[in-house]
DNA sequence: TATGAATGAGCGTTCATTCAT
DNA sequence: TATGAATGAACGCTCATTCAT
């Protein structure tokens, strides 16, 4: 911005602009380490690189940077998706929901994921509104997106008629849970010596076995379950 | 300091062998809902109807008596599950399947399991000795009986050729996370007009058909579940 | 209350029932010294003998037991003129005044008077409620009983056809900026090289004078007080 | 910095020199509501116009300032006492005694005094120098000066023979209390349906009273004040 | 064994003070 | 000269833990 930043500028000072979102950043870490009640601001200001009092200056409390952490997160999380999204070309719908699930687990790998499942849940009924907005805005979105590729790949006839928002509803589970134990290796040993790439393989296979579709058309099928 | 009242006074107001569990009981609940670091003893003790001080004469501080309410919630699943097993009469991999979901969904959907897991997710950081022993107690030895039952299946032609040990690791998340979804109705659509019998169907469903024998061979099923 | 306390009973602690006066003790001196704000409440345990967390037993915060502090004192403020008031023989409206001037000498001259004036004037506009309390429970309380002291005097012919409720609102002026001025004989001069009496002789004598009854009848009279 | 705008700049936004004292101003405005330990610098500041840190340009911190305000209030209220007496011509003791009463009450009545007289009473254990200085220069002062006219009149036989110094400290405890109950007359019933005028005239005319001369000799009073 | 008053370390929050700009 | 972001000491308040009864 300055012309000719002469040699000696000694330093730039990290610009105040910054100073919310690292701190937010520093916050999630240790909320997520910690949970809220437990987190020390004093932690959360060294983190950052900041004192203890230069969070108020952004936040007025404790609590409210906690909402603002989760806040923030969940909305990040929606922009990446939205923007991931946006960049999918339109193929079929097996190759459509392969696409999604590998930039979803690569979400649910990343460590700020790991975090804020964690506050979501222990601070549940704490902060019921953020839980709603979670929610509402995540859960759901992801849900009806993965309801929409399989409607399509129903009308495809890539996959059986499955009642298409149940079996959106069976994805995610299996991909969070799966997640969750391959970033702890150390204490599940169902995926200690999997890489990663060979549990989502297998995820993705499982789900989409569960609803290819039945063979027959008129080959005497009865195997409706229940 | 009583004078006189000697041999015959009315001596078990409640046996003191019950405490510690009156004490982990309520113990579970309000960690439950606070987690560790904001639930107060005090809380803890009025819920037990006993005073601050007592807690201390069964359990040395917080932490301990944290530790040891989760062993305990973890110990009494796995004896739940055992008894429960211990009864099952052994039919074909699908009723037995079927028999193990139900029994397992039940555990799910108690608020036991959901302070439990609540609390072991928060901690996990914190104590992970304590994950250690959930993850080999429950979750691996949910796995290896499910991987038994679905090497019955294959065995027995009732489901498909997969890797037993993998599929069997595809149903808890899908059964969890729905019994979470159904514990807060109110905060995710997706389950928000179903029964929990009707959600446990599904997955029930979804699962059988994930693993059910591929037509290609000849088409002569007759599987059935349930 | 216990039978023939046997010489080696070690100590008693004190009674919890004491505690609340000990911190309202305590808190006045110290409040009186600082104001509310500057006072801390570590210093206010240290003095009553406690610590910290004592006082929480027994106050919410240190706002409330401002309040408590102030309020008590008024009280016992109120309780102790009554007690003395009731005592009072009925005389002349000389004596009677004369009596009632004495006996609130004593209390404007105590450590707790000067406290109390310091701590309500220092935070009217904050305690407006505690205020109002002082205004109408101490001022006007006084105020109406020297007007019937006055008014009996006129009556009587002591005094001069005054009117009575201002008269008796130019008593507690004097004697108590003149009672602060005798607490604080370093920093004025004009009290500087008096006694307490004769600052009271002072004050009483030139009220009297005041009030004395115009001669103009033709009664000629000159019992000037003293 | 700028290139260019050389000579013709608008300078003078506001005198750097009249910066302390509208510091000063906002201090004891801020000092007088919340009392010193209260007080915020930034409140301060903001009621100045400037910046928290543009203070500690003029001041070198915060009791510094406060001594500052205190001291330059006091030394203003001499100075205004003083031009005020200049001008005063000399007529009867009487008339110099009620003409300096309605002035000093104009003071007394101001929100400046009200400030001030919070603060010095709150803080006279803290600043003890400051105590003493007000003691000096304002009630010793305003003592030594109806000291005077006390006398004056005593000389001309307007007044009775009583102790000049005597009368003359019961003047300024009368006309501040009261001047105190004005201000709030939501709090003290006793002045509550009076005018600031008819207060003032009330006290003149007890104290007038109560330095009347005594008939004793020869019934020819003529004073009555007013 | 049971109580609950007392303690004091610990943390959230405020705000006087500093300092780079 | 003026700003306001940053600091960190200080203090109110909480609560795990102790202990006399």
């Amino acid at each position: 911005m300055t012309i000719l930043p002469s040699s000696q500028e000694p330093r730039w000072r990290r610009l105040p602009e910054e100073r919310p979102q690292q701190i937010i950043d520093a916050a999630l870490a240790i909320f997520g380490e910690r949970g809220l009640a437990a987190a020390r601001l004093e932690d959360i200001a060294k983190r950052a690189g900041l004192s203890k009092g230069t969070i108020y200056l952004y936040f007025p409390n404790k609590e409210e940077l906690f909402r603002e952490v989760i806040r923030q997160t969940i909305i990040a999380q929606i922009d990446r998706a939205e923007r991931e999204l946006a960049t999918a070309t339109q193929q079929s719908a097996s190759e459509t929901l392969s696409q999604f699930v590998r930039g979803y687990w690569g979400y649910l790998r990343s460590p700020k994921f790991a975090a804020l499942f964690r506050l979501i849940h222990a601070e549940l009924s704490n902060f019921p509104d953020l839980a709603r907005f979670y929610g509402r805005e995540v859960i759901e979105r992801i849900w009806r997106l993965v309801t929409n590729i399989v409607e399509r790949g129903i009308k495809s006839g890539e996959f059986r008629a499955v009642d298409p928002a149940v079996a959106a509803r069976m994805l995610g589970p299996m991909l969070l849970m799966h997640a969750l134990w391959c970033s702890h290796r150390d204490l599940f040993k169902a995926t200690a010596n999997k890489t990663d790439e060979q549990v989502l393989e297998e995820v993705l296979d499982f789900y989409l076995h569960a609803i290819r579709p039945t063979p027959a058309r008129r080959v005497r099928e009865n195997h409706s379950s229940k």
